[in-house]
DNA sequence: CCGATTTGACCTAT
DNA sequence: ATAGGTCAAATCGG
């Protein structure tokens, strides 16, 4: 189901992660990050904004930024009221690319998705947890602790190569999903993989989880699905 | 009717 | 004063 192939994973770390017709770049965040993480993410075909990332938004805001071609809309998390569910996010449009969309979360989730019982979010790994969870919502978290633990984690298991220089990412599915397809992600086992090889990669540095380049040539770690 | 979006005003840090 | 972020009333849509 997943099939995930690295390339090159040098100094430049850059994780790309292409889902269906949408495509997940992960950028990386400063050393002072907290729970923010940046993700571009382009929509295939004519879609219009960023696909259903699997929370509910509402929307509170929009601003002219400075030197931005496009507005700047703030989202927050539905449950902000109900449940004290701090996320927010922030979608942008790049200036080039109208079908690119620079993505910025803030705050994890603390809302149950399904009113179940158990406390707010988990006490248990809350670095391999949210991770989890993120990279299931199609983004990524900067760590804000090396302890990033990738104790837990198996070793990750580098595919070989692919000669990927291609398919730039919009082959596998020509139509955009429909919202709900997150539901056919990888499952938790899977999703172990692609942590633990992330985090093997950018395990040197403390501050970052990915750390980017902003030339991101080479070196670009793929997940395709 | 109710919840989400729109939009200009308001707030705050630079 | 300016820019970025948020509030909230009016509006929209199911």
């Amino acid at each position: 189901m997943l099939e995930q192939s690295t390339i090159g994973i040098g100094s430049s770390k850059c994780a790309e992660l292409l889902l269906n017709s949408w495509r997940f770049v992960v950028l990386g965040r400063k050393a002072t990050a907290r729970w923010t993480s940046q993700v571009r993410v382009s929509a295939a075909g004519g879609a219009e904004g960023p696909g259903d990332d699997g929370h509910s938004w509402r929307k509170y805001g929009q601003k002219d930024i400075l030197g931005a071609k496009h507005p700047r809309a703030y989202y927050r998390c539905t449950h902000r009221n109900s449940q004290a569910c701090p996320a927010t996010k922030q979608v942008q449009r790049a200036d080039q690319d109208p079908a690119l969309f620079d993505v910025v979360y803030h705050g994890q989730h603390t809302c149950r998705p399904t009113g179940g019982r158990r406390p707010p979010t988990n006490q248990h790994n809350p670095h391999a947890e949210s991770l989890l969870q993120s990279l299931r919502a199609g983004l990524t978290v900067d760590a804000e602790h090396g302890a990033l633990n990738n104790t837990s984690v198996s070793p990750p298991s580098m595919a070989s190569p692919v000669a990927s220089g291609s398919n730039g990412g919009l082959a596998m599915s020509p139509y955009p999903v429909p919202a709900g397809a997150y539901a056919e992600w990888p499952l938790d086992g899977d999703l172990q993989e692609v942590v633990s090889a992330l985090t093997a990669v950018s395990a040197p540095s403390m501050d970052c989880l990915f750390e980017f380049d902003p030339t991101f040539g080479v070196g670009v770690p793929n997940f395709f699905m």
